[in-house]
RNA sequence: GGUCCCGUGGUGUAGCGGUUAACAUGCCUGCCUGUCACGCAGGAGAUCGCGGGUUCGAUUCCCGUCGGGACCGCCA
């Protein structure tokens, strides 16, 4: 058999006149009785292959016996399609291939479903079939693009001077921070090994080592329930730096980001990047992870209505709560009662007990709380929310926490049935200033926003004001998805143990679950600091894709099994008793 | 842990308290030399996810369960 000479899809006119050899699968067949077009795919694409008898009536005769997805060899000159007969739909719909020559190298069953681009084909039964499913040249693009990033990064980081380093999978089980996947120890019957939810620890451990500069493309995972942008075992660009400022951190994140977007979607964009602060995003956007392609920010109308007499605004304000509102311009018409409702209705899920609203006219406001906005009050309440006829308000009255939940996600999901976004635009965002710790109301403690070792703004509040002790954190936002983020580190063993006794950890439980890190701190730490992204989120956004299983070849539904191997399953009794492990009930 | 949506030939959908379970596409057969979602003619293919209940009768209504999806909690 011949070799390969092309792929399918990179063919051209400047190839007109050789003989080329294809290697693909059947894409599509057109038999038009003594003429058979057969369109060869691999993934670089598709290109017509012609079987003519006064061509060879061998490979006609061959031709008509394949079926969709054979595996086929071809062999045949590169000719120019009659102007007529161009498909300009076509990226080599120019030329097609004269076969003199055809072998079929493997048979195919008919696909469970067509291999095409726009399909509508139930997830779960392209999950089960996903090497069918990967076939699809809009998948196969995808996954070219995920390649092109991480080989981006990894030139990026080597020209400056990053190691590559591996972590190892199976490590120790922590508290804090996600919930665990473990994995029992058979040598150590009863105990358990822990994998990663992010390599943490040990890229901390390499700058004690002296590394300086690491990086890996890592694997991480989480045992916690998904969403469409979570899956339980995810990749993260991972990078630990010593000696640098959060500026020069900061600084080196963006060229790499630049470089990413320069060779993946050929776009140029600016930096720096803007930044905000972590309240000021809250405050503004209702978000720690804003989308900043369009406005309607959150107004702060609490110091107006805080006399008003609409009991649920001023009561709210009264109690320390705060009544925020959104203006939706130009939106009293496209929203009726009802549709109100219905956003009230989304209000709820994240909290708010009710959505208030307003009507802008000339005359003054309308809707059910109208009559308790009049005069002067209407006045101030039209200045602060920036209002003019035709617009709506959208009210959230409550704690601080679930008027930004409530809003914030109401700004979103209105900006995107107004078409306020647009597409075509990438919005880099560093949010900074995070807080270093978040109260926990049920279990009445302290946890770390980041995570423990990250370094306080402000090492004195620690103890004396945790609430409002800063991070020297810092969050990389695309578009409203948070592409990852990093921070300074703890380097010195008084300040860490400092942090663990205000996250409540008693000395022993420190040492016995961090001793590792403590000890290593005490034998010659740099300051040193990092970041992690999430390479699969970098990649749907990057494709468009809305949901991360279409940026991972072989991804987990929502309810975290493989449907094409139908993991996770029943193991063998002998293999639990070997692990020492008995089912409790099932 | 919770809320909501979905489950009918291979695939995607329609449908209805009693039907010959419909349509599209795919598949098979025949015809066809410029198609490109080729066309034309014919054909095969479904115990309506599973279990229980209501009913004379359930694919249809109810309950449960399993599977898929979205979101809240959770997760950074």
């Amino acid at each position: 058999m011949q070799q390969r000479t092309h792929y399918c899809g990179e063919i051209t006119e400047t190839d007109i006149g050789n003989i080329v050899t294809l290697k693909g699968w059947v894409h599509i067949r057109r038999d038009l009785g003594g003429l058979i077009f057969i369109d060869l795919r691999d993934r670089s694409g598709t290109v017509q292959a012609v079987f003519n008898p006064t061509f060879s009536q061998e490979a006609l005769e061959i031709a008509e016996t394949v079926r969709n997805e054979y595996v086929l060899s071809i062999t045949g000159e590169v000719i120019a399609r009659e102007e007529k007969q161009k498909n300009p739909n076509m990226k080599t719909g120019s030329i097609e291939i004269k076969v003199s020559d055809v072998t079929v190298i493997n048979k195919a069953k008919t696909p469970v479903f067509q291999i095409e681009d726009e399909t509508d084909v139930g997830e779960d039964v392209r999950l089960k079939y996903r090497y069918l499913d990967l076939r699809r040249p809009k998948l196969a693009r995808t996954f070219k693009m995920r390649s092109d990033i991480t080989k981006t990064v990894r030139n990026f980081l080597d020209d400056e001077g990053f190691l590559e380093v591996e972590t190892p999978i199976l490590t120790k089980s922590t508290p804090e921070g996600a919930r665990d996947y473990l994995v029992p120890s058979r040598v150590h019957e009863g105990e358990f090994y822990a994998l990663p939810q992010s390599p943490q620890l040990f890229k901390q451990l390499l700058m004690v080592s002296g590394f300086d500069r690491y990086y890996q493309i890592a694997r991480c995972f989480r045992d916690e329930d998904l969403r469409a942008d979570r899956q339980p075992e995810f990749t993260q660009i991972d990078m630990e730096m010593s000696f640098m400022s959060i500026e020069e951190i900061i600084e080196l994140n963006e060229r790499l980001m630049k470089k990413v977007m320069k060779n993946v979607k050929g776009i140029d964009i600016e930096t720096p990047f803007k930044r905000i602060p972590y309240d000021e995003a809250m405050a503004r956007y209702g978000s720690d992870k804003p989308d900043t392609r369009f406005e309607m920010e959150l107004t702060d109308v609490s110091e107006v209505v805080k006399d008003a007499p609409f009991k649920v605004f001023s009561g709210t304000v009264e109690s320390g709560g705060q009544v925020k509102l959104i203006n939706v311009k130009n939106g009293a018409d496209d929203y009726s009662r009802k549709d109100i409702d219905g956003l009230g209705e989304y209000a709820a899920l994240y909290g708010a007990k009710g959505l208030a609203w307003l009507k802008v006219t000339e005359e003054g406001f309308t809707g059910p709380i109208a009559r308790f906005f009049e005069g002067e009050l209407a006045n101030s309440l039209q200045q602060a929310a920036d209002a003019e006829a035709g617009d709506l308000l959208l009210f959230v009255a409550d704690k601080k926490k679930v008027v930004a939940d409530a809003l914030g996600a109401l700004r979103v999901k209105i900006g995107k049935e107004r078409g306020l976004i647009d597409e075509s635009i990438f919005n880099f965002l560093w949010v900074t200033e995070w807080p270093l710790f978040e109260y926990d109301e049920e279990e009445g403690r302290y946890y770390a926003a980041h995570h423990p070792f990250t370094m306080p703004a402000n090492e004195e509040e620690l103890e004396s004001n945790p609430g409002e002790v800063k991070a020297q954190a810092y969050d990389l936002v695309l578009n409203g998805y948070e592409l990852g983020g990093g921070s300074l580190r703890i380097y010195q063993r008084e300040l860490q143990e400092k942090m663990f006794k205000a996250l409540g950890f008693t000395e022993e439980d420190a040492k016995e679950q961090f001793g590792f890190l403590l000890d290593a701190f005490e034998y010659g730490t740099p300051p040193h600091g990092g970041i992690a992204f999430g390479l699969d989120r970098i990649v749907m956004i990057l494709s468009g894709a809305t949901n991360l299983r279409d940026t991972i070849a072989f991804p987990k539904t929502a309810s975290a099994s493989d449907l094409l191997t139908a993991a996770p399953d029943d193991v063998a009794e002998s293999q639990l008793a070997e692990l020492g492990i008995k089912i409790a009930k099932k």
